[in-house]
RNA sequence: GAGCUUGUAGCUCAGUUGGUUAGAGCGCCAGGUUGUGGCCCUGGAGGCCGUGGGUUCAAAUCCCAUCAGGCUCCCCA
């Protein structure tokens, strides 16, 4: 088994049967403190055109060079969705949501794409829950939004957690803040790194978000974009800074935030874990007030975040956190003989119907080995039945437990289940 | 795209300076209990030692290549 014909593509996973139920209990969280904070569900295709997310995510991010699963088939452009930001505005325009009136709250969970080196906490296919406010300018959405992420975090027990907080400006304050940022690191350019020199001409906010060691000193007497916000832009700031307050939710204003993606305008945030290693961002988000009409419907504004799941999975386990119950099953029925087992057909979907869970041996074992079974399963109960209790018409429930056992006929057993 | 590192049973790992039929624990299957689990005892199945090539009388062990995993850089979830 060292040379399996197939397997999973580089940075592909399989999530088996002892990771689904974590999964699904994660899952179950985030629809429900969804519905507390009244978002919907909205569910889009993996592909999308390729178009879309170049516009949406930036012609120059990483993301859109360098890490696509694109491919074309005639004369159409696909790509698996690296975000779904990008998606869930599309969806908005194509189907003219906002005639639904007010603003549109919506929230996603879905694997998402991007063709990197795999490391811990990042895979190629990796999932994300995510949420986006559409056609709300208020500050209140954005915090509203954050509340929405830390609240999810809260109920798992992810409690030591960093909220970082920036706002990277709106299109004027951004313009004059690149400049200032341009002349203070134009004469100091031969002594960057060499990544860091290749961002001076593309986005030289990135700079900020180095972490080579020679970038630091310049970047700690960088100005910084907070000084750069023009009246309105800064107002807004501050009133983000104060909602959070007076919700009592604490964060860690990071003038050297900068978002990967470029659609990111004013209030941005991010995540951070300190279990997680070198990826230490559990979610990010934040405005994107451009991109509605980057994509070819009216400007609005747009506040949201997305949020990795595998990462949110491996801080519970360094926490040691159980997110699911162990497997387990109401009842096991023990079958000796044929009749037994025909017997054990019927009836079982007798206690299925009573919403007691049931199951039985397949492959015709001993006693001994379906015994065994019984207790791998973890079943709270099992029923011995073999031709002396069809005779009787009274079963052997053994409580697994506490290795106890009574006669009972089989109503008498659906009614103690379904009592308890 | 780059660096470091690892690759022996389903899982976690031992395998000494290259030397006969490759080991352990757990798990799995069976027996000890003729109709009964978890503990214990006994036995069994399961590995061309990631793959390909090379050095050698002899390779899991040395060399090269390749594939895959892990970690890191970059970037992000």
């Amino acid at each position: 088994m060292t040379q399996p014909t197939f397997s999973t593509h580089l940075g592909m996973v399989d999530i088996l049967p002892d990771e689904t139920p974590k999964w699904q209990k994660l899952e179950q969280i985030i629809h429900e403190e969804a519905r507390k904070f009244n978002f919907e569900e909205i569910r889009t295709p993996i592909l999308e055109q390729t178009e879309l997310i170049a516009r949406g995510v930036g012609e120059l991010t990483d993301i859109v060079t360098k890490e696509m699963f694109a491919f074309e088939r005639g004369d159409d452009h696909y790509v698996l969705r690296p975000e779904c930001t990008a998606p869930v505005v599309r969806a908005f325009v194509e189907h003219h949501l906002d005639q639904r009136g007010g603003s549109q709250k919506l929230y996603y969970i879905g694997p998402m794409f991007r063709a990197e080196r795999p490391q811990k906490g990042r895979q190629r296919q990796f999932h994300q829950f995510g949420a986006e406010i559409l056609g709300a300018d208020d500050p209140i959405a954005d915090v509203d939004m954050i509340a929405l992420m830390m609240s999810i975090y809260n109920r798992i027990g992810i409690s030591n957690t960093t909220l970082k907080i920036n706002s990277v400006g709106d299109p004027e304050s951004r313009k004059a803040y690149k400049n200032a940022l341009k002349d203070y690191f134009r004469p100091k350019l031969d002594q960057l790194s060499d990544i860091s020199q290749k961002r001076f001409e593309n986005n030289p906010m990135r700079i900020l978000d180095s972490k080579e060691e020679e970038d630091q000193p310049f970047i700690e007497d960088a100005p910084i974009i907070t000084d750069f916000l023009n009246e309105a832009t800064a107002a807004h700031y501050t009133e983000v800074k104060n909602h959070l307050d007076s919700l009592g939710i604490s964060y860690e204003e990071d003038p050297h935030l900068v978002r990967g993606l470029d659609y990111y305008t004013r209030t941005a945030f991010e995540l951070i874990s300190p279990d997680l290693g070198a990826q230490d961002a559990l979610g990010g988000g934040g405005r994107y007030d451009l991109l509605v009409e980057e994509v070819g419907g009216q400007p609005t504004p747009a506040v949201g975040f997305a949020a990795g799941m595998e990462r949110l999975l491996i801080a519970c386990e360094e926490l040691d956190i159980e997110l699911a119950e162990p497997k387990s099953v109401d009842i096991y029925i023990v079958t000796i003989g044929d009749n037994a087992r025909k017997w054990a057909l019927k009836h079982l979907p007798k206690l299925r119907n009573a919403d007691i869970s049931a199951t039985m041996d397949y492959i015709g074992r001993s006693v001994k080995a379906q015994m065994k079974d019984a207790d791998r399963e973890n079943a709270r109960y099992s029923i011995i039945v073999g031709d002396n209790e069809l005779k009787k018409g009274k079963f052997t429930l053994r409580n697994m437990k506490e290795s106890e056992e009574q006669a009972l006929d089989f109503d008498a057993i659906i009614k103690k289940l379904s009592d308890q």
